[in-house]
DNA sequence: GATGAATGAGCGTTCATTCAT
DNA sequence: CATGAATGAACGCTCATTCAT
């Protein structure tokens, strides 16, 4: 005997399984469903499985076993779908930036006040993250193992994504209902608060649901820059510096 | 500075080291003794080493064999000071760890003013952070490699430095040099500016150097929460802005 | 069950072994033995039993592990001798040129007469390929599967190899004791002789051993192209070329 | 003729091709009978893809895919004219072996002079080797992938096509029209050559044609044991009909 | 103490083969 | 009859870890 395969048990569980997403047995499926949708479906499936694995154990610890197991598929099945692991934390990524660029300007068509469609804005943002909880970091934790092209393609549409809030942070500024030096900066520091939420959240005593975590984070955030009814808003600290 | 990598330097220096480890339980005797300080030295450039790949490469691309070469010693050896590569990144964490705690209070005593003593804690902290790049982000980046016990432990130490940034924005409070309605919300936008440093600074469009990204992310985050009403803490009124 | 692999015991064993090469058990050696020449028996260690594999199943049924198995260690060792199986493919084949590039001119020499000098060529050619029996094939049978520059090389030093028969060949007939009247065809039906001998022989009839097969072969080859004693055995010479 | 590799063309030959596929358009109707020479025809189909695909990859990069796709089906079909791969390899070898002998006493009989006969049928033996090319050597190569039973057969009907080539070669020593010491070794040297082609011709300097290489070869092979005194040796290939 | 050759479990990936439709 | 989505055994290769020297 070579091998020494081990092949694995059904699944190592974890408990907290969290959003029950996942791992759906997958009827077992056999000949015909090459309708065009069915393949589509089939992505999703496994995306699905990707993402919940690759954000699970991280992109190195996760096996195309474990991800064809929790996509209730074989391992071949994926290859049909992904040329290959990278490709398929690749097709991860842009689905999450897919989503952001989908789930943002929806949230903030919902509103017509400037305030308020920045707020919703970084709400979408927040729950797209929330959702996809460590896979949404997927991107920067492996950035290192997709190709340069792939990298710059990825940053390209992140900012994308950081142009639309940034553009509603512009919004207000225009209406006057935010007094922003540096509204470059205040939109970082949003992403930047948004995308802690999985990474650091846990330092944060009172420990905060996500809900919680993202109306303190912006009441503090976006509090200060508006026009303070009658007294002057930044003092500026300015000099300061070592 | 900020610089980047480079500096292989052992580091050493500071002697106190390590009080508790000390006691050495001399073992290994063969016929020669442990050179309890030259045991110490090893180690240290074992974990330079390893900072230095784990940095470059994350945790899983590094390969002992690079970390062995890159100490100028060989992979066996890493093995008589570490358990294994976990063990390894378990104490590349803790260096770090023990860098904020050792790096902070020192830079804190420099200075009297609450506020100057609270910039210059962050200071301290970017700079370790900044030092380490990449490095400091794998305490979170493969924390899932860690179990449990190792990281309960390392997320208390950390706790512990985000104690010292949080003390210092106490003692502002209390000093009445900033106004802030939610101190550890404050420190927590601290930390996370500051470890989003080697994550997202990218995305600032004037790309910024160390410098200019901690002050510049320091003022905003602080400006607004200083009493601006009556007394201008800082002089120049000047907006300030791009 | 597809397979049918039999999955091998240590070997497949065969009874002809013929030469009682490869397989060698290899000391299950372990630690210091870096000197020097012990890498260089190494390599020869893991050659012979690639050449003994390849040449038993063909490049593509031969496995890695049975390749180890055969030299006696692991697979993993002979990744630090030989960068894929691609490469130990190449490697065999360049010790099978080397082998004839040493052998040839070496008989060559130990005969003065320009007709035995031819013989003696042949036979030291015909005895490496009988050595390597099936592996002496691998180059032509899976010459696809290396790359266009390595392919070119070795066609190079096989051009080199048969033009040590050609030499011969021509030193013959400048000898006046051949009458070619195509002397490079003459030195290719040699060497298509030698190389059937692994793959066609079985045709023959009193299945022949390699002693009479290439006696047989070269006298026919040569025989009439010898200037017969009296009678020219081939009447008009002149014409009847191209 | 001859001419080298490229031909991507479905198949080629034959020119009915293609048009014969049309001829069953209808079909899908479902109660259809098997429609006896239908299957045959698919099996040809099958078995050209085969030879295509085999001949230019070799049988073990040869995928069922790329066949299936070569033949213009889909892969599941070819399991229902085929066992397996090795069966399909089995066919295609056996589809060789049927055109020697098929083609070999057609060329003969197209003759009546002993030595034009023993020319048309090496000729006819070459072409036929030509045609198939890479795939006309698979039987050899991957001889080691059938198992003994076939390999026997195969080897039988093989000397069934050598015995093809003696006979005529008896034929002329009967005749009077060779002087053949070793007639059988004479017949193995012809079938060597021919079966060089592919594998060796590379070695030629003025890199012959087809047509070039075996007459070139027969010359050479056949005129030493021509009876020369009173005689014409060589017949002249001239002549050369079809 | 130090070395680095040696090991072998385990992963990504391919592809012959099956079978529901 | 035909399809091609689905399966999963098996292979090439890597790399953490060991241990004779």
């Amino acid at each position: 005997m070579t091998d020494g395969k081990a092949d694995q048990a059904p699944d190592g569980k974890d408990g907290k399984k969290e959003g029950g997403r996942a791992a759906r047995p997958a009827a077992r499926r056999r000949g015909r469903p090459p309708q065009p949708e069915a393949i589509e479906e089939r992505r999703k499936q496994i995306l699905a499985a990707a993402i919940e694995i690759f954000g699970r154990r991280g992109f190195h610890d996760a096996t195309m076993q474990q991800i064809s197991r929790a996509a209730g598929i074989s391992v071949g099945l994926i290859y049909q779908y992904f040329r290959d692991k990278e490709d398929l934390l690749h097709a991860v990524i842009s689905e999450i930036l897919d989503s952001y660029l989908r789930e943002i300007p929806a949230a903030r068509a919902t509103q017509t006040e400037p305030l308020e469609r920045l707020h919703a804005a970084v709400r979408a943002y927040f729950r797209v993250v929330d959702e996809h909880r460590a896979a949404a970091l997927i991107g920067y934790r492996e950035s290192r193992v997709l190709p340069r092209a792939r990298m710059t393609e990825i940053m390209a549409r992140e900012r994308e994504t950081t142009g639309l809030i940034a553009e509603s942070v512009e919004e207000c500024r225009r209406a006057g209902v935010l007094q922003v030096a540096d509204p470059e900066l205040l939109t970082y520091q949003l992403v930047v608060y948004v995308h802690a939420w999985p990474l650091h959240a846990w330092r944060l005593e009172p420990q905060p649901g996500g809900e919680a975590y993202i109306e303190r984070g912006m009441a503090q955030l976006l509090r200060p820059v508006q026009p303070a009814p009658e007294a002057p808003p930044v003092p500026s600290p300015a000099r300061r510096n070592r």
